[in-house]
DNA sequence: AAGTTTTCCGTAAACGTTTACGACAACACA
DNA sequence: TGTGTTGTCGTAAACGTTTACGGAAAACTT
């Protein structure tokens, strides 16, 4: 059935060799050759064998994306990382390189799926994201000398790697910036916990913040939850007891915001009247609500384009002659007012 | 750096067939040289390369699940998806299979994808979703042999592969049962545009359950849209508008509902108190909404799960020698009551 | 017309596995 | 001792490509 490039080179009468440069467009063979070559390959519909190639090559042509749970959570975050997926995939299928998600289950930090994915080679690079300050998965892939790229900072690896971050140090002070000058002063954050790299950056943004506006750090002001909206849920009461009340609260995630505010109202509190609400990473969600959240957007499809064109101009098997350059990218995030502050 | 079975074979003094063997479990290998082959293997950390197998074998131990944007929208369903995939996922691996999911692009229906993913024979199979009920993708599919799965059954291709389908009749029917049994007469209906296969089976269900009822069909009850929040909300007010307004609204999906209650509140109605609201495919977004909507709950992840059981019995490569069982299943959705009918 | 270059193509090895086949030794049985 | 059986292993071919190498013919050169 599958038609081999053999088929191919006794229909033609002609040698496999001479095939397979026509096929890939070498420049020593015959204009008219190739024409027939590439005639009758659509006449047979023969499309090389992936595997084949790939063991002669010592190359898949695919890239793996690890989308893996939150730890302690059952999210993916899907609601960011699928426009992040659409412009990877996108960039990806220009080079012919597919782009192969891999989930992992929820508990384990994928270690060994990935490790397993890098020993049988199943692809040529693999791109991280929930980076943490310290990554072992980045410390394991360096090691080994892997072609990776992450999707946000981290201490690990040192510079070997290119990675695209947002600038969530510049967002979560300029959202106290932002509240201060609407005469707030007890402002309160809402972080992921676990020591997800992301969260440490907007808490130090925040805390950057405060101090150039003369406000004393607070530590009842800071609260750490899961990334989903029951984690914004369970932990918004907390902050609205202590002793002194904030008047605003800057949520990391659009879904805490979501369960942050859902907790507000069952206080009695309206979002955006009574209480001032700032997002720092905006998804689709957002969308979804009322009041509409005032919010710090990402433009995830272009992050995700651009990361792949990052990864693939750092692997020297594929940038071509001129080598490998290794790209540190850190976007803005977008300022989006709307009601809620 | 990879190190390859002939480096073990040298390493242990020993034929590269027999290291194989020991590898893979064959009876015909004493079992002390498998303990040391496998000791080595460790030591080595030697893990076997998947290009040179997947050649080898004809088979690539992985399957494509391709995921698609609505046609004419950028929308994934991700909500919807996510937690399948992670089922399906789940599955597979214990079978040592990959799953892989490519996206595509807006716009096309996947067939050209499809095609060259066949093709290049780059997956032992692939899972279909989003279902019409004629299905290009699955004619093409059963001509060429390839083997399949769908989540959501169609008119194609016959009873030659399995599939797996929510009982979207019986949902809208029983959505209606209950909104009629709680008072309501005048029951709109607002459904995906396109032939999508289960858009079709909810109408279906709807109006058979309007006729037990003796309730005349009226077409200007039932809209269609894209099946996201922005279609929902588009949709809506034209319901609304019909000479004998709506009581109650069935959405056919909860992102559309979530449009559609944006646009009743900005027309100063309550979804819940002066309109009801029921939902028939509730993904993870109603939890993120009030009032919460009541409405019917596929168990996503177990779905993926029997998915995955149903294709790899379908297949006689992995299947072993009682071969190929078709299975198709239909399971019922849940109903959560909630606050919104 | 002889030498030199260029153009084009065929040959064969290689990539890393798996597996059919046969070989050899050990053992059992007569 | 000869024959058959069993257990274990090595040999080599095959999977479908790509590509280094060399050679023959054609095209230039002088």
């Amino acid at each position: 059935m599958a038609s081999s490039i053999h088929d191919l080179a006794r229909h033609l009468n002609i040698s496999i060799g001479t095939v397979s440069r026509a096929l890939n467009g070498r420049a020593d063979v015959n204009a008219e050759t190739r024409q027939r070559v590439l005639d009758a390959a659509r006449k047979l519909n023969y499309s090389p064998n992936q595997s084949g190639r790939n063991l002669r090559r010592g190359a898949t042509q695919s890239i793996a994306f690890m989308l893996q749970p939150h730890p302690g959570d059952q999210q993916y975050g899907e609601p960011f990382f699928i426009p992040f997926l659409t412009g990877l995939q996108a960039k990806l299928a220009e080079h012919g390189i597919d782009l192969m998600v891999v989930m992992g289950g929820p508990g384990d930090y994928q270690h060994e799926r990935l490790r397993r994915l890098v020993e049988a080679r199943r692809a040529d690079a693999v791109v991280l994201a929930w980076t943490r300050r310290e990554d072992e998965r980045i410390d394991y892939l360096t090691e080994v000398g892997f072609p990776f790229a992450t999707l946000g900072r981290s201490q690990s690896g040192g510079r070997s790697y290119p990675s695209l971050d947002l600038d969530f140090e510049k967002a979560g002070s300029d959202a106290v910036d932002r509240l201060v000058a609407r005469g707030h002063r007890r402002i309160a954050a809402v972080r992921p916990l676990l020591n997800l790299n992301f969260g440490y950056l907007f808490i130090a943004g925040y805390r950057k913040a405060l101090k150039s506006h003369g406000i004393d750090f607070d530590p009842s002001m800071i609260a750490a939850g899961f990334i989903n909206e029951s984690g914004g849920y369970e932990v918004t009461p907390k902050l609205m007891q202590s002793k002194d009340v904030p008047t605003a609260i800057i949520f990391n995630n659009d879904a805490m915001a979501l369960g942050g505010c859902r907790a507000l109202v069952e206080m009695g509190l309206q979002p955006g009247k009574d209480i001032a609400v700032v997002v720092i990473v905006d998804t689709a969600l957002c969308r979804y609500f009322s009041p509409r959240l005032t919010s710090f957007r990402p433009a995830l499809e272009p992050l995700g384009q651009r990361l792949a064109e990052m990864l693939l101009e750092s692997m020297p098997a594929l940038a071509g002659p001129e080598g490998a350059k290794i790209i540190r990218e850190v976007w803005p995030l977008e300022l989006v007012v709307r009601d809620s502050d």
